[in-house]
DNA sequence: AAGTTTACATCAAATAAAATTATCTAGATT
DNA sequence: AATCTAGATAATTTTATTTGATGTAAACTT
């Protein structure tokens, strides 16, 4: 009893004819013939009554015509729900995003992205980078968008966006004026420091390490939690940072801070796409990766 | 897509596995993986992540694995819908009687019938003899009880049950006492005729004819157009007539009538189960002729 | 870090199943 | 009786399925 049977017996009973079904299917009648035989073998009673001139199901014919035409239906749809999901973009989207990319990088992308593809529901989530990685190799999380390098032969990665790490004065501040600063200026400035765990602050203190300076000389008046209070804490001149320039665009674009790059400190950084190395993305996750490829290759290049 | 092919494919996701989905269903490893690339490439998509440890759905598999459960399902089921119509006796059954056996035979086998398997449905319906031919050729009635030997190579016949005409009196008669009539002494009494279409009729005139009497010399006093109205007329001293004692079995029973065999006449026939020489019996078909057999044969034998 | 194990892919060969052509049979139809 | 029609049967070719042996890559072991 396969699908193939199943569909040759319900030709016979539509065409009530061996071999006309025959015809309709490509068939030679004796191949009708035996599968139809094969079937009443297997359950081991007449399925077809052959008239003469007509062919009419048995009882039990009618029954197994019944569930046959339910069977080959579900297969059907099976099938065209299978071809919907690899051809339209329709479904659902997991996406993950460490602190900068789920505050910053990924809203931006959504929003377009969701205007182009309405019928796909997209779902964020936020974490750290360790906690993305691990969703997407669970396979929870489809996509991510993190800012570091992962070393791990499950995940593989694209950059997808520079990151430019500046140091970020309020308007009012004395170097406002100026186009760069140098690193061993900072040493004299009140310093807003970022907690340990911080992908920023780690990269801000590698990269005066491998410029040979001591962050420690650093005066840190202070040490912030996240991004959004330490932006707080220069425009209340508490002290100056170091931060991604994606986090404070918009405070750079209203004229409420300054961007300067640090001479001497290799502060660029990248933001990579982050994705399972052996599980197989969903066609909503390629136009998504693809959609961002276009973003910023359109805004950047 | 066949249904091995979503079977097997349903057991790798189940067992997360491609050799242990082996093991379960008793094929090779081998086997196993070329079905589902077999799959892979009809969807033209990866339906399995095979991640090493263990192997999980994409997407695309996951949709695919939800319509193979419910194909698969499906398929369970209509084999316990078969299984259970040839094994169980359960289900429709439409008889057809000719006018004596709608009235007088079937239902009396209906009752016990019902008792010993309650969840088969009984119609019956009634009709000419002509008409149940009809029906059973065309599939619409499955047994026919009927008085006539149909002469149809659609047709096979076994006879039933025997009929026995015989002269039918009020128990009030002057024959009251006697142990049979001769068929001459008929043309003296009042006799109840019965429509030209009836096969009682046809029997009564038949035999006459046969035995060399003209069924003209009846004193026929009135014509009935059915058994009930003829009945009503001897025990009303209309006049007398010959029935088939099956028909007034329950009169004769509560001595209402009495029935003397006439002398001279070959006044017996049979009732006949009949049924489409080609179409395929139903296990309850089969059930009710095997139980009408049994009922006629300690009834009788 | 080299060896071992696990899990699946690949290939060639054997086996099984499906399909075809040609032929046959039983009822209808002429 | 001859012809036609619908399906069954048989022998053959074609195509699928299955297997055992082997390969490969990643994950565990020690």
């Amino acid at each position: 009893m396969d699908l193939w049977q199943l569909h040759i017996f319900v030709s016979v009973v539509e065409n009530k004819s061996f071999s006309k079904a025959s015809q309709a299917i490509n068939l030679s009648q004796p191949t009708v013939s035996s599968h139809i035989k094969e079937l009443e073998d297997y359950f081991k009673c007449r399925l077809l009554d052959r008239l003469g001139k007509i062919t009419e199901p048995t009882k039990a014919g009618e029954i197994l015509y019944q569930y046959s035409k339910k069977i080959l239906n579900l297969r059907d749809r099976a099938e065209s729900a299978l071809h919907d999901f690899l051809g339209k973009t329709k479904g659902d989207l997991l996406i993950g995003g460490s602190t900068i990319p789920s505050g910053y990088i990924i809203p931006k992308l959504i929003g377009p992205f969701s205007k182009k593809f309405p019928e796909v529901s997209i779902e964020l989530a936020a974490g750290d980078t360790m906690q993305i990685v691990r969703e997407i190799k669970k396979g929870k999380i489809e996509i991510g968008i993190v800012g570091a390098k992962i070393d791990d032969p499950g995940i593989k990665q694209e950059k997808l966006v520079a990151d430019e790490m500046k140091l970020i004065i309020p308007l009012s501040h004395k170097w406002a004026k100026r186009a760069s600063v140098d690193c061993l200026e900072l040493f004299k400035e009140s310093f807003i420091a970022r907690e340990k765990g911080s992908g920023t602050w780690k990269s801000i203190l590698k990269s005066m390490e491998d410029a040979g300076f001591d962050p420690k000389g650093l005066k840190t008046c202070v040490t912030m939690g996240n991004t959004i209070s330490v932006i707080q804490g220069i425009l209340n001149h508490v002290g100056i940072s170091i931060l991604s320039t994606i986090a404070v665009q918009d405070d750079i674009d209203t004229k409420r801070l300054k961007a300067l790059p640090v001479k001497g400190l290799a502060l660029d950084r990248f933001f990579y796409i982050t994705l399972s190395k052996k599980r197989t993305l969903s066609p909503i996750g390629k136009k998504f990766i693809d959609f961002c490829k276009a973003y910023y290759g359109l805004n950047f290049v």
